[in-house]
DNA sequence: ACAGCCGATATCCGATACGATATTTTGTAC
DNA sequence: GTACAAAATATCGTATCGGATATCGGCTGT
């Protein structure tokens, strides 16, 4: 439960950066305690809108001020923490119903493609990795579902985020992976939208895929994200 | 020629924000390196490429190395600059021809939306800021074009980013903002796609959003995006 | 009892100095 | 010209300090 969602690593951001030079080294601390409190924001362990004290987390992870003041103001930028001038960063509150509806439907706009290239261009590794990720949540499936929600979600997420990076445009994954880091967050407090429909859904995508079938990928992706959205309609009422 | 692009501002990330509580107090010094490096960057003043050493800027803007370090780590969060381990910050390089195109394509996924959003929803504000800028546009280009190209870009980005805040969707805005920045920086590095042509595309667009004709502003935004990819097609063969 | 004012505290923002570490460049030898 | 080694350079992180601002609690007056 140490490990988390694909997407919290090093971002292609404006480069391409596909290529496999993955010789990464010795990242900073600053990129350390990034991927530490991004991953403590998704998991919920720091709940949205909790405050973030510098020194508290300075001392909290043992390191200097600089590091943490480096991490926050790269989640800052990401729109996962806000700052108020001389006051202090806490974490973005919950998505508000109209947000997610926006999010929804900004995936709406570009996941279909993204099914529909991934289904054209995925190389056999990316393949394999959707698969993968499809096949471990039909096992979890047919076990308790309540008992796995956090797994589930997160493999979901993953599910989503492989899609985006097989369909070989990158600014389309960026997009993606911001609303799906934001979708993630909203779903796991609700702990909605794991239901046994969302793993057919995505057999049903994985199959295009697999397939080659970039029209049925993408008329799929399609339902797939609208049904989501008539799927949690009920959880974003209290939420307004 | 010091203001500069509407959303180099503040950006709404990932709150709503869209209220009119503006009460913007003192902003911090790294908030405002950012900006002016956000805006060397988009004029050219600094090129792609360029190292950027952490004590150089310090004293060039007189402030320590402080703020500045929090203004890069910012900007690397947006892809504006590239950062090397213990190597240091240079400016990102000029997008690659494969990530301009995959810019259009994702652009043609979301402009569309975005401008029938915005015949629909825009507010009368909105819709005078689109249509001043189309009108600028055209005033300028009655006289010489070559004279005006980089205020022409700027106008040219402004009015896209302008009927991209009109649309309502805070994530289609964020998403489109990123794009536009980075079609900026390659329209102005090849001074292209500031024809008359363009002009007239801009006047059929604002028309249906100011008709409310969202149909029509869907279809002719299409076609204005698409054809952007022609116009500048010939000029991405060198910098393969 | 409650609204409004005021000060103490906590926190962030920025500056400065310093050491550790990695990279880059220079210099030298072959 | 190339390869290797050492110096120079810059970043990264730590520590500390003072100034500025927001928040929270207590006080006063009605």
């Amino acid at each position: 439960m140490t490990d988390w969602i694909q997407h919290s690593r090093e971002r292609p951001h404006g480069g391409v950066a596909a290529s496999a030079d993955d010789i990464v080294q010795r990242p900073s601390l600053g990129d350390e305690v990034y991927q530490r409190l991004f991953s403590d924001f998704l998991s919920l362990r720091i709940p949205p809108g909790e405050r973030l004290s510098v020194d508290a987390l300075a001392r909290r992870f043992g390191v200097s001020q600089t590091p943490i003041r480096a991490a926050l103001i790269r989640l800052e930028a990401e729109g996962l923490v806000v700052k108020k001038h001389y006051s202090g960063y806490s974490v973005a509150p919950i998505p508000s119903s109209r947000r997610f509806a926006d999010i929804i439907e900004a995936r709406l706009l570009l996941e279909p493609a993204s099914a529909a290239h991934a289904a054209r261009r995925a190389s056999p590794a990316e393949r394999a990795e959707i698969a993968e990720l499809a096949a471990e949540m039909h096992e979890l499936a047919a076990g308790d579902l309540a008992e796995h929600t956090a797994r589930l979600v997160l493999l979901d997420s993953r599910f989503h985020s492989a899609i985006a990076r097989a369909c070989g445009n990158a600014a389309i994954t960026d997009a993606l992976d911001r609303l799906l880091t934001q979708m993630h967050i909203f779903r796991l407090r609700y702990h909605a939208d794991v239901a046994h429909a969302v793993i057919e859904e995505h057999l049903l995508i994985l199959a295009a895929i697999e397939g080659r079938d970039a029209e049925a990928a993408e008329a799929r992706m399609r339902a797939h994200v609208d049904r989501a959205r008539e799927r949690i309609e009920p959880f974003v009422r209290c939420g307004r």
